[in-house]
DNA sequence: AGGTTAGTAATTTTT
DNA sequence: TTACTAACCT
């Protein structure tokens, strides 16, 4: 415990020292941030200026808050409760539970995600007779989220604002989809900072409480605030001013989701004295791979600025290469045979990632890798509580604990069929509105009134006894064996279990791990909240697998190696972001460049192709202008560059069809990649085995060759894979 | 009511 | 190309 200061250096000693008034501290990649605000909190503690449950400490992910809590615990030498440590969500849902009813909200709210918002704002807009196909709901979805990011009540959005959306027409279905939003008692993730700011604007009695509750404030990833959080964040420093924040402007890469830049490079004129402290000793990357990053960054406008230099004693390092490829077919044969390459080196797999721009792009690794027999992971697919299958128990669960979550109710009245349909939402609908109940209710009275009749009155007769059964069955057996005994008696798994599709087992799967997950909470509520608030994927780090994803997903991550491929104008950067936000959108184009390079402790690859598959049809490409940024003297062009250059003299600058691809693309010599490649061998796996593949499913072992496997899959009909690929069903 | 088909639209996504 | 949705048929 004593001496955690020695472990520091000068200047995070400094930002760790400087306790009393606001400090900005400006933290480059891999400098240590975490180390100080870790620390910070604990010297917060040590020097007796205030207690754990007086320390606000804000992050911007639930990973980040875990790791700053151990991390707490770690220095302390004990667990620590009571903390105030948390995403701005999970922080502000906590106190707006203590004023829902500041803001017309009862404290057991539910927090809808973003298939609720838009299908509620679908029904506003529906109620507002707005053409759905020429004014598209995600699109004022969007307006709306933006307004909220910038801390805008409906009545605060002005008239000018208010033009580009359905003829000016999009305030007022922002003030009708607020309105729905109380009395579903529902909060939108939006609606959770700006409830809570709005009610510490206009309460100082309250406001004043917290000041006295919070004397320290510490905040992670500054840069990437929005003007809410900004505001939430000075409301509750104005006392005391002992708010801290880490960022880098550098690394600001979310502005597309309101996230404002300014706020960082505003701190000394938003908090009069304010410290400012520089991390520039970076620990991760070698010298040429910072700087080559630092020669990039340098390009950009409205810097604080920062000069990184390399806190590593190690090696120089390598250059970062930089290499042209013909197509896009070639540079992910290009990848994996280097990857192959370092696995023999005994390289591990889970020190190398692919960084892409788009989430497209992993498509044609995961292709080469799978036939290399390379173990990847795509890193921020789809997430576990967004299945479809997972939505759905959960919209059950949830009209368990609130018979009048319209929402719910509305996705799962027919799921399994039970014959409702237009007809009978209709009927619902209007006694619903007539009556002013919720939907259940509605449902219960047209049933008992006989105005539902058939078998659509059965069914959801026999539903509505259900829910009174699972109810009761809360009670007195818990939430877990309720959840099972619902999901089967609903019909719920049978519904799956009935579906002949390849992903019926895996969500199958996925509905037993949900009821696992939910031992992990003492009430049901309790992990409604924890599932609202905590959408990320449990990481799989046990496998040695290459990561797959993209740079946004990349923050805060680091590599021994790290590829980037695609450096291409028009993608990266963006075309999208260049035309809708011009120069501030290549600038943070850039600033996520240098977020990739940046990630690379050892090595970093960049790559172009001359040529690209988009959708259907190809497209030559020039190479991306932050190649030509790269300070020449960190790094090495290498790969087909001339070769390339001539050929696209002499051949047309645009492919179509699949012929003139076949014909243009050069054939390196055939299995020259897969021939190095010998994956260990996995666990044999006889003929006649039933196997599931990810991409084909389900399939039984015809024959086996060494490692190759025949298999008719039920749905993809006959394929040769490698025995990595499949596990036994 | 429910399944089928044609049309349309496609970055990035910490909560 | 694929995935999703809205109109359209049975």
């Amino acid at each position: 415990m004593s001496g955690y200061l020695d472990r520091l250096n000068a200047e995070q000693r400094a930002a760790v020292e400087a306790l009393d008034g606001p400090l900005l501290v400006l933290a480059g990649a891999g400098t240590g941030k975490t180390r100080v605000l870790t620390t910070r909190f604990a010297h917060i503690l040590m020097s007796g200026r205030a207690g754990p449950g007086q320390v606000l400490s804000v992050t911007f992910t639930n990973k980040a808050a875990r790791e700053m809590r151990e991390r707490i615990a770690a220095i302390l030498g004990r667990p620590v409760e009571g903390l105030w440590l948390g995403t701005f969500h999970a922080l502000a849902a906590r106190i707006l539970r203590r004023h829902a009813a500041q803001v017309g909200l009862e404290p057991n709210f539910s927090i809808l995600d973003t298939d609720d918002q838009l299908r509620l704002l679908k029904q506003v807009m529906q109620a507002e007779s707005i053409d759905a196909k020429r004014w598209l709901p995600q699109g004022l979805m969007g307006i709306i989220q933006r307004w909220k990011d910038r801390g805008l009540t409906p009545d605060r959005v002005t008239a000018a604002e208010d033009t580009d959306f359905a003829g000016g027409r999009a305030r007022d279905i922002y003030a009708a989809y607020q309105d729905r939003l109380r009395t579903l008692n529902a909060a939108d993730f939006g609606d959770l900072l700006l409830h809570v700011t709005e009610i510490m604007r206009n309460q100082p009695e309250i406001l004043a409480q917290y000041h006295r509750m919070f004397r320290y404030i510490l905040v992670d990833e500054y840069q990437d605030t929005n003007l809410v959080q900004y505001l939430w964040l000075r409301l509750l420093a104005q006392s005391h001013q002992n708010i801290c924040c880490v960022g880098d402007d550098d690394q600001s890469i979310y502005s597309w989701r309101g996230a404002e830049v300014e706020n960082i490079l505003r701190f000394e004129k938003d908090f009069p004295g304010a410290r400012i402290v520089r991390l520039e000793a970076n620990y991760r990357s070698t010298e040429q791979i910072l700087g080559a990053a630092s020669g990039l960054i340098a390009h950009n406008e409205g810097r604080l600025g920062k000069t990184l230099r390399s806190g590593r004693n190690d090696a120089r390092g390598d250059k970062v290469e930089v290499i042209a490829l013909w197509d896009s077919e070639e540079e992910a044969r290009m990848i994996g045979s280097r990857i192959e390459a370092l696995r023999q080196d005994g390289h591990r797999l889970s020190e190398i990632a692919i960084l892409v721009r788009a989430g497209f792009q992993t498509r044609a690794f995961e292709e080469r890798f799978i036939t290399l027999g390379i173990p990847y992971r795509i890193v921020g697919g789809l997430r576990f509580y967004e299945r479809a299958e997972i939505r759905d128990a959960i919209a059950y669960l949830r009209l368990i604990v609130q018979p009048a979550d319209d929402l719910a109710f509305e996705r799962i009245v027919n799921l399994p069929r039970r014959g409702v349909g237009d007809a009978a939402m209709r009927s619902l609908y209007a006694y619903s509105r007539s009556q002013g109940v919720p939907l259940m209710l509605a449902t219960e009275r047209l049933v008992a009134s006989g105005e539902l009749r058939g078998r659509v009155r059965e069914n959801l007769a026999e539903l509505l006894q259900n829910f009174m059964g699972w109810r009761e069955l809360l009670q007195r057996e818990g939430h877990v064996v309720t959840a099972a005994t619902m999901l089967d008696e609903s019909g719920y798994t049978a519904m799956w279990k009935a579906d002949k599709s390849p992903e019926a087992p895996g969500r199958l799967d996925n509905l037993k791990e949900l009821v696992r997950a939910l031992a992990d909470f003492e009430t049901l509520s309790g992990f409604l909240e924890h599932i609202a608030l905590v959408m990320e994927n449990e990481e799989s780090t046990d496998a040695d697998r290459v990561s797959l994803m993209t740079l946004h997903g990349a923050k805060g991550l680091e590599f021994d190696t790290v590829f980037l491929p695609g450096w291409e104008e028009g993608l990266f950067p963006s075309q999208r972001s260049m035309e809708e936000t011009g120069l501030k959108g290549l600038e943070e184009e850039r600033r996520l460049a240098y977020v990739g390079i940046t990630r690379a402790r050892l090595r970093a690859v960049i790559s172009h192709a001359a040529n690209r598959r988009i959708y259907a049809n190809w497209q030559s490409n020039v190479p991306s202008r932050f190649i030509e940024e790269l300070p020449a003297e960190h790094i090495s062009q290498t790969g087909a560059a001339r070769a390339d250059r001539q050929q696209r003299l002499t051949t047309p600058p645009i492919f179509s069809g699949a012929f003139a691809l076949t014909a243009a693309r050069p054939r390196l010599a055939p299995g020259a990649w897969e021939q190095a490649s010998r994956p260990p061998r996995a666990e044999s796996i006889p003929v006649g085995a039933r196997v599931f593949h990810q991409k084909f499913g389900y399939g039984t072992v015809m024959a086996v060759d060494d490692n190759r496997l025949d298999i008719a899959f039920e749905q993809s009909g006959e394929k040769r894979v490698l025995d990595t690929f499949v596990e036994r069903a």
